[in-house]
DNA sequence: GCCGGTAGCGGTAACGGTTTCGGTACCGAT
DNA sequence: ATCGGTACCGAAACCGTTACCGCTACCGGC
């Protein structure tokens, strides 16, 4: 570990002043072919790393995007994330991720400290938000993009699909086919808004055929199969009658399926399953289970596209409200 | 969105100095408690969010711990990323993800990227690394952890486990409860070094009794249920002698199970499975897999203790190397 | 009443780059 | 020989904050 090197070191071993070295290493113009290769050589054999936060500060800009999920490990958050990366990907600009916990004061310190790194743009799952957290994301001077949901009062720009009317149209599907003794086995609301807006639009769905909820049950802490398959025991032991569960996360539904699997249910015959996402691991199970794609992926993309288009626009462009339309998929289970 | 408020703005509204007005809001000393409340109060109004490429370019310090790993999808980095948050917690330091994409060139920019920004630590995943990246592990004036393996060379810091010896181990579990005709399902190897060592440590385990292979199969792309499943139902169909198979990863024995059901295979009399990781999604299925753990929650928790321990240290602690000794679980299918 | 100590605050110089503006060398054309 | 234009390079100011040091006011002790 030698003494730090800056650029004034690789200016002077290339025999040049610091400002030619700066424009070799950015690759700005206004330097011979042959003084940038010499410059570039330089600074390849002795391991020199600009230093962005100097150069970040001289130039006021930065080209970071501030990504704000709830979570990594609910298996949806990474592919939003493959979304934005994709279409970064050939443009300057990196993705950082920030974790909040589905906890909004945690959201708001996270965003406090994006912002504090003064980003080119912020993307924040949710529409729900402090008020700090809302004064931030509108005098924050770059483009920023509430994603996932379109249920509510965007800050700027959003993408997302309506969880309301998700909710809505399982419940449609499902009294369509004839069932009307349903449960919902979702997490604990004060978490996760959008599982809310689901199962609002759920029980909304059910109300306009005038069906009630059977049985109803909420669990905290993250999803998993293992908490599906428990819950759902728990659920069918406590109301046998029940003829359809709709859950709020595929993660759960897959714990449906291996608790049927187990006590030698038939899907749907003894009991339907629905879940929410559209998520891989949906593929290869023994049943093609029902759900909706939240179309994880498509909303990265077109929240990287937000950030990219405004930067050329300068700030100019029109604010984005974009409103996608999730498939369900029926699958086997319904 | 109004014109952008400094830290001299803020002071000036507060009719102190900007160094006070500085103190006062990152809670340095020497300040009264009547000033310090006074100022806080017109940064909250006005929504002040502190520059951090100013202040971290000033105080020559980052409180950012960089983390490079291979993928997020996969479902096993975020949980190393569950244990770094929380160790970090309650400290200064937040983590920051990068993501390579198994491609040493692309962790090679991203390292370098991340380095640009002068963290106060590196964790990177694997002792793999272009010699570029080797050079610039070295020379980084922080501490660096490389994570999840320790066969191979370690740049600096070093916390993991020996896939060499997983695969050797659940080699031995294999043969020592009869199993002769063996099959191995992995992923593409110049990919994953780790599934690489874990299949030559697997061979090696089996040589040792001189038993070898009976059939092999490598598929590239991520992992997943589905082409678990899909392999799995080739080999067996190509081969139908085989009584035990060995997977890289646990998302393909869930596969693997998941096809033995389908086919009406019982397991393990008909076959036996076993994969590695220990992830969350084996919890709940109709069968318990068997699989390794791959501790890695606490080599994420162990990776930030040594960035802690570093920096308290002064740079001048010991150079650690934290060989974890994973545990097999036999579950019910061997 | 003077003195030394301390709490509270402010001025100035960095931090390591980039922007801006200017200068020099060299070319062909006049 | 002079001129205008282009290609390349350098000096100085600056980006927004904090480290460092100095200054003032006030206190108790003698």
């Amino acid at each position: 570990m030698t003494k730090k090197l800056l650029l004034k070191d690789v200016a002077r071993l290339a025999g040049v002043s610091e400002m030619t070295a700066s424009r070799a290493l950015r690759g700005a113009p206004d330097v011979s072919a042959k003084t940038k290769a010499k410059i570039e050589e330089i600074a390849r054999i002795h391991g020199y790393v600009p230093n962005r936060i100097a150069g970040s500060l001289s130039s006021q800009s930065v080209n970071l995007v501030a990504v704000v999920v709830p979570s990594l490990n609910s298996f949806v958050f990474p592919e939003v994330l493959s979304g934005v990366s994709a279409i970064l990907k050939d443009s300057p600009l990196k993705p950082v991720v920030g974790v909040s916990g589905y906890d909004l004061a945690e959201e708001e310190s996270v965003i406090r400290e994006m912002l504090s790194w003064r980003p080119s743009g912020l993307i924040v799952a949710g529409l729900e938000h402090t008020e700090a957290t809302r004064r931030m994301l509108q005098q924050a001077d770059c483009p920023v993009v509430e994603v996932m949901d379109v249920d509510g009062d965007p800050v700027r720009h959003c993408v997302g699909i309506s969880h309301l009317q998700a909710g809505r149209d399982m419940a449609a599907q499902i009294l369509a086919r004839g069932y009307r003794r349903i449960g919902f086995i979702g997490t604990k609301m004060p978490q996760d808004f959008r599982a809310r807006k689901r199962f609002d639009g759920f029980t909304d769905g059910l109300a306009a055929e005038g069906v009630t909820l059977a049985d109803l049950e909420h669990y905290s802490g993250e999803s998993s199969i293992q908490t599906g398959r428990q819950m759902t025991a728990q659920m069918l032991a406590r109301s046998p009658e029940l003829d359809c569960l709709y859950f709020s996360s595929d993660v759960m539904s897959v714990g449906g399926l291996m608790h049927c699997l187990a006590a030698g249910l038939t899907v749907p015959g003894d009991i339907a399953l629905a879940g929410f996402n559209n998520l891989q691991i949906l593929q290869g199970l023994p049943q093609q289970l029902a759900t909706t794609d939240a179309c994880r992926r498509e909303i990265g993309e077109r929240a990287a596209g937000i950030i990219l288009q405004s930067r050329e626009a300068g700030g100019t462009g029109e604010l984005v409200f974009d409103r996608l339309c999730p498939a369900i998929s029926l699958g086997e289970t319904l």
